[in-house]
DNA sequence: TCAAGATG
DNA sequence: CATCTTGAC
């Protein structure tokens, strides 16, 4: 979700130059590897795969990106979902339905030669599922990058990790994390600095977003902003019929929010969702800790389980900081 | 030097 | 999404 609450948030964006950016950045590892999934396909919307069929896309994805980042001295810590809070179960079944029309709408526009069709609903039928996960684990261990397994929402668990001060930012092209408190977010961290709308390419810079600075320019307090978001809607609800960022603003400051949200459809109390927003389940031992590349199990998993060049991959590993020279593949014939 | 196109 | 190659300027 997250884009219900766009259009409130949206006098606090800022966009930052890259340089600017340094620190520890806590990312939506769901919400990364979706925009991998998604994105990195062949026009027909076939994703990237290995000789057996398994998909790579995700891998090719976490490599470049996270060689970017540490790059341009971002350090990432990879926050991945735990088990869903029982309340967003409708907001996931509808997910489904959505991903399985798409799947047989991929197919149909494959079958009629529509390539355009085939992409846009090859890109809505990606699933992050637990080959994904795993996989990506397995090749940010390798990769010497730290990531962190949240018990229930990762944004519950980036926006924590900010708080505490453990990391700069929490990453996410998704607004969750500001209602579970992060103080700042960070939006488009992608490299090519260019995204397709509307057929053409515009530039996207990196985007901060300061929670202090939203609760003071609409002079809510962060229990006020939930509410609010509640009333718009959430993933943990629909949120009131006809009401809009403006209205539920307004009703709010009325001290209207008891009397509306009951229009909603809630699958759990509001007082419970406020308080789940407020104090979610997170991990609260963690250690974040980059480390060197072990270049070994990085080409083993990337060249000989999934065959990746072996050229790129050395390249990405020495933007990582990995020595060069130091056990390669080639050492081991 | 840079954008378009092919490739992963 | 990201890189690499190519070709126009």
């Amino acid at each position: 979700m997250g884009v219900a609450l766009r259009p409130l948030i949206a006098d606090y964006k800022e966009s930052l130059a890259w340089d600017q950016l340094g620190g520890t950045a806590a990312i939506d590892a769901y919400n990364a590897l979706y925009q991998f999934l998604s994105g990195i396909r062949q026009p027909d919307g076939t994703p990237l795969m290995d000789d057996e069929g398994r998909i790579t896309s995700h891998l090719s994805g976490l490599l470049f990106r996270t060689a970017n980042l540490v790059e341009k001295n971002i350090t990432p810590v990879y926050v991945f979902d735990g088990k869903p809070p029982a309340f967003k179960e409708a907001t996931l079944a509808e997910r489904r339905v959505i991903r399985e029309n798409a799947k047989e709408s991929w197919e149909r526009a494959v079958k009629e030669g529509d390539e355009d069709s085939a992409r846009k609903y090859a890109m809505a039928s990606s699933k992050v599922d637990a080959f994904i996960t795993d996989s990506s684990k397995e090749l940010l261990t390798a990769l010497g990058i730290p990531w962190i397994q949240a018990p229930e929402e990762g944004e519950a668990q980036s926006a924590y990790m900010a708080a505490a001060g453990d990391v700069t930012y929490a990453v996410s092209q998704d607004y969750d994390s500001l209602l579970f408190g992060t103080p700042k977010l960070l939006r488009n961290l992608t490299v090519s600095g260019k995204r397709r709308l509307h057929g053409k390419y515009v530039p996207v810079y990196p985007e901060r977003l300061i929670l202090a600075e939203v609760l003071n320019g609409l002079e809510m307090t962060q229990v006020e902003l939930i509410a609010s978001a509640l009333l718009i809607g959430t993933d943990y609800n629909s949120g009131v019929k006809g009401v809009g960022p403006k209205t539920a603003v307004k009703l709010v400051r009325e001290g209207k929010f008891a009397e509306r949200i009951v229009e909603s459809e809630n699958a759990a109390d509001p007082e419970e969702l406020i308080r789940y927003f407020l104090d979610p389940p997170v991990e609260k031992n963690y250690t974040i800790a980059k480390k060197a590349p072990v270049q070994e199990k990085v080409f083993e998993i990337l060249c000989e389980q999934h065959g990746f060049s072996e050229d790129r991959v050395s390249a990405g590993l020495e933007r990582l900081g990995a020595k060069k020279g130091q056990a390669t593949l080639d050492s081991w014939f």
